[in-house]
DNA sequence: AAATTTCGTTCCAAATAATGGAACTAGAGA
DNA sequence: TCTCTAGTTCCATTATTTGGAACGAAATTT
């Protein structure tokens, strides 16, 4: 009932998509995927009352926002009044994969480089600040295959999300450092933006990025920026292996091919979308 | 690189009770989810003017509808002004996929199945009239294990859908029935509800579906149905396989072992979800 | 090159849907 | 039985969405 959005309208200088969580002008459907987010975030099914004292709405409110999700399928909720994300999501997403022209481009790319270099390779997209992988190619695939697809790492201390990161603009990088927060995953992870930034220096100088256990111990990866140019978006492709097979020689060794791969991406995507522009 | 199963998905991307389209009494959110269903069921992406003609609303409503879609993650938008669907159903499904506490419990078994058989296992929900399939397991896997999972299948001519079907009381079943449309994507779909409903009684009775060629030509499955009774949920498993290596004799001496995965999975979930109610 | 049509975006009074307090029901415990 | 907590429904008030109209920019035509 109070006027709760009165200064913050004008001054919203959001040029970019740093998902502030604060910043959301999407009325409506701002405050129920909001919603969606706590359920999503949460380690398990959550209870009405729990998500009543996340979201400080009155309870008739919240009633009516999540009977809605439900009902759109966003949101389930079994007969103990549990609630989860909806299965509508997986359905949803099936399909944006699928026709994800982007990750259709790139896969036979990320196939060959992973014949050449035997180990594991990914493709994520950089958002905000963080990286979503698109696809993931393994070579004698152990089960879990599906596992990474789909997941959010933070940019900061992954190989792709520096790699993107790295061909940001100054100002745009900027912004995107300033809303990060650091964490230290790892013994080698970079703790604060003057670290993650000499790093980035070397990385735009280099053409690849390395990540040598700053997100995961025992993981090291080698990385290159592509620039997808299709909606200014930015995206990575690695190389990815256990600490103790994959040597800082081998990661040098494969640097190149790992460009070489992000550039046949972006070749291939300027191709696709035809000499428009 | 082929994508095997590429679906051909029911034109009814929305389950639940008899989705009128018209009856969702879900106010702002329902008009928003209808038009990320227009970016879901068309073929590529779609342009400003593609979805003002799908949508009667004018042109002004629209565009702050799709900003808002797009400021939170649900559709992107090129800078040519194209829409699809957003990266972050992919984020928000791959949580959904991993925490679904049915898939983790149902997972053991499918792979056993698996074993035992040879061919390939499926997993599927049943929503509305449709199965959208949750997880799968291949023997020497292919490269695109990614691709069922999420894809909606009618339910009249699945395995995992007809047996799911079959668990259903009589005054429900009759409800979806109602709410199909029989389409023959083969010469052996059944084209009405009365061929349906015969199958569906002999299902009952044997406990288990075969699916002979009926979605797919040269394909077939047994399935068993799961009453996964944790929101009055129902699913499936089935073991598929091409005809010419997928006998009817094989397909009888599957069956049982089918409907004890089906048996061993719900006991699990009871197990799993306590001595409560 | 000017004129016209199409496409996309912005604005604001009017219509509509969301809000939030309170009243109500159902279960669990004491 | 009574009380407490959890969840659901109701309805006047308020905020958000709506839709027409007007605007700017491209593309197409004259």
């Amino acid at each position: 009932m109070p006027a709760i959005n009165e200064g913050r309208m004008g001054l919203n200088s959001d040029g970019e998509k740093g998902d502030t969580r604060r910043g959301r002008e999407t009325g409506t459907l701002g405050k129920l995927m909001a919603l969606v987010d706590h359920v999503a975030l949460a380690d398990g099914p959550m209870r009405f009352t729990d998500i009543l004292s996340l979201s400080d709405q009155p309870r008739g409110t919240l009633h009516r926002q999540l009977s809605h999700l439900v009902e759109e399928g966003l949101l389930e909720v079994d007969r103990d009044g549990r609630y989860r994300l909806g299965i509508r999501l997986l359905n949803l997403a099936s399909r944006s994969w699928a026709r994800n022209e982007f990750r259709a481009v790139a896969e036979p790319h990320l196939r060959h480089l992973q014949e050449l270099t035997g180990e594991t390779v990914h493709l994520g997209v950089l958002r905000g600040s963080e990286v979503i992988y698109l696809d993931k190619v393994e070579g004698r695939q152990s089960v879990r295959m599906y596992s990474q697809i789909g997941n959010a790492s933070p940019a900061y201390c992954t190989g792709v999300g520096k790699a993107a990161l790295s061909a940001l603009d100054d100002l745009d990088l900027a912004g995107r450092i300033a809303a990060l927060e650091f964490r230290a995953y790892t013994a080698h992870t970079h703790r604060n933006a003057a670290r993650l930034l000499a790093d980035i220096v070397e990385i735009r100088v280099r053409g690849y990025a390395f990540d040598r256990e700053e997100h995961e111990s025992g993981i090291c990866c080698v990385a290159a920026p592509i620039r997808a140019d299709d909606g200014g978006m930015l995206a990575g492709v690695s190389v990815t292996g256990p600490a103790y097979r994959v040597t800082s020689q081998k990661l040098q060794q494969w640097a190149p091919l790992v460009v070489a791969a992000a550039d046949s991406i972006m070749t291939d995507m300027r191709n696709r979308l035809g000499p428009k522009r």
